[in-house]
Order: C-alpha cells, then structure tokens, then sequence
DNA sequence: TACGTGATGTCAGTCGCTGACATCAGCTGC
DNA sequence: GCAGCTGATGTCAGCGACTGACATCACGTA
C-alpha cells in the first residue's frame, strides 16, 4: 500500500460521473471532481488524458476483450461467426445495467461526450476488422462485418439501457443481430 | 457596405486553413488566424463556435443540399434512388478537388478533427434517414439506406482526394455504391 | 442632424491542461 | 538501522480556448 488512499482512478471516475449527473458535464470543474475524489485536478490528469476520458476509461478493456474472444473463435468460423464471438465477450463484461444506464444519459446529454463516445466506437470498429483480417477475412468483407457489428453493439446497448431490465445484453445483441440478418434477407 | 472589409468569415476559414497546414492544428493559436484574416480572437468566436468548427463551417450547406435533392426525387424512387440522387447533389457541391484534399490532410492528422468530423458525418447520417422517413421508408430500411449512403461518400471521397485526379467526386461515390451492390448481392 | 444599428475591439475573468519542481512514505541495499 | 531510490502526489506558474460586458464607430434613417 501507498501512503495515500489507494485507488484514486477508481473514485475520480466515481466522482465525475456523480457530479456529471447531478450538475451536467460542463458545469463540472476538474478541480471539483478531484476535490470529491480526495485529491487535487493535477492528479485527475495523470489519470485522465482530459475531462471526458474519465467516462470512458473501460474502453481498452472493452475493446482488448473483443479482440481476444475474435481469435478465440475457432478458425473455421465464418466472419460474422466471430464477431457474434467477440459481441458474446462484451455482453459478459457489461453486466451492470445501472451503471450503463447513468453512464449512457450523461454522455447523451453532452455533444463533446458524443463525439468522444463516436471516435471509441470508430476504434472499436477498427480493431475488430484489423482481427478479421488478420483472420484472413480479405478486405471489403472485414469492414463490413466489422461495422455490422458495431451497428449491432450500438443499437442493442440502446435498447438494453432503455427497456425494462429483463434481458441481459448478450441476449438483447443476438435478438438484434437475428433482426438485422432478417432484414438484410429480404 | 459595412465600415470594415467585408467577408471577415471567408477570411477567417482561408487563414485557418493555411495556418493548420502551415504549423498543424494544435501549434496554431485562434489569435495568430485572428491576425491572418485581420480581425481580433474575439471576433473569430463570434463566427465559429470554436476552433474546430471553422473547418466544417460548410456541413449545413452540405446537409441541406442533400436534404433538397433527396425530396426532389420522384416520389415513385426506391429508398437507395432516393439517396443516390442525394449523393449526385453531392458531388455537384464538392468540386474543389484541392480544396477538399488540403481539408483533409489537416483533418486526418489530428484526432480532436476527426471526433468534429464523425460528428458531422453522423449528422448527415440523421438527417438523410429522417428525409427517407418523411418519404414514406419505415425504420430499420431508412437508417440502414442512409447509413449505407454516407458509407458510400465516405469512402468514395477518400477515394477522390487521393487518387489521381482524373475523375470527379459523383462518378467516384456512383462507382463506389456500384460495388457496394456487387458485395452485398453476392 | 441626431439617433439607432450592427460588426468589431477591449478587457477581465474562468477553466482546461501542461511542465517543472518539491514532498514524502515505503522499499532496497548495505 | 540508515541512506538513498522510487513513485504517487501536491504546488505553482503559465498558456490558450472561450465568454460576458461594455465601448466604439461608420453607416443608414427619421
């Protein structure tokens, strides 16, 4: 153990989305956000590279999680095969819905936080067709899948923080990624 | 007439451009384009909201272009008709190559520039599918038709600002939604 | 000719963010 | 046990983005 309280990432990100929501995102100084957190907006940067990245700290989790489900899947998968892989592998890290859902209404709140949260998504986008490449998925098929499944992630979380809480994610993304291959059918 | 030179927004996009180009977008100061276009920071803000937005101060134009093409097109036209009439618009807009290319190259090179222009494209995205809605497409078809069509620009655009110069923007996005087709019919 | 108007300048202030340096508890080697 | 190293934090000074309030001033108009 350190000398100080240890742990401080974790309360900076607890306490800027307390205040996040209470007070909206820019009415929220850094220095309050380490104020709350017990330590000073100096050390809110060495964690956070600026005042939005705070609320998406688990993106690299997020992403290192998907990518390592896409070369789990068994060579012989098809493409979408293992993305639906990598997509099973995110609804089992996103389990806490409350958490999702708070999270989810203070970036929809905010158009920086939405351009951040789009640039994440691009990168999500991104990582899973470099893995389908290197799956040797040649390329116009890679990107496709690749941002099919992220229209599916997008379009299911959504729905998942919205709806009753009777589903967990990895249900409501296989549901929507049955509709859409419904749809593409027809 | 008014007492000072006139086209003081005009001046501040050319200045901007030039500088970002000159020194990259972080290195330049909203007083240094200030300086350039012969006006004060102050003034700059009272143009663009802030100093990213200068670049993308023609997406409105952009969006109402298409908006306006996409209802000019006959009623009887499919969904994809529709957005490809949409995209020729485009093109009839989108004619300064080296322009666009410039644009780009500052774009590319700066992550903070590409969060404004997911956004953008994003914008874009809504806006043509809540036009196809309005046109009669119901839901998962209109957003899909709509994300689809700025898929095409997308890449149809990359495609233009780095390819030799031999063709213009519309017959570059017309040949890109041509394979499009081919993918997905296969 | 006085007055209103609109684009601009000036000024002061807040806040995000950074670099440089100081501090200090614990660990390590002796 | 002591000296020194280390790493997380604090402190401080500073830059630059952005904003609100108020002044200015050429032009049009009554």
């Amino acid at each position: 153990m350190g000398r100080w309280e240890p742990g401080a990432g974790g309360r900076l990100r607890e306490a800027a989305l307390e205040l996040y929501l209470e007070q909206g995102f820019e009415q929220t100084t850094v220095a309050e956000i380490g104020e709350r957190a017990g330590v000073t907006a100096r050390t809110f940067f060495r964690y956070f590279a600026d005042k939005r990245e705070v609320l998406f700290a688990g993106s690299e989790v997020l992403q290192d999680t998907m990518i390592a489900a896409l070369e789990g899947a068994p060579e012989s998968a098809s493409a979408m095969t293992a993305v639906r892989a990598a997509l099973d592998a995110v609804g089992r890290v996103l389990t806490d819905r409350e958490h999702s859902a708070r999270r989810q209404s203070v970036i929809v709140a905010n158009a920086e936080l939405q351009e951040r949260e789009l640039i994440k998504m691009a990168s999500l986008s991104r990582a899973l067709s470099d893995g389908l490449r290197r799956r040797g998925v040649s390329d116009p098929q890679a990107s496709l899948a690749a941002e099919t499944g992220i229209a599916v992630f997008r379009v299911a979380f959504e729905r998942w923080v919205t709806e009753p809480a009777d589903r967990d994610l990895a249900q409501v993304m296989r549901e929507s990624l049955d509709q859409l291959r419904a749809i593409t059918a027809g």
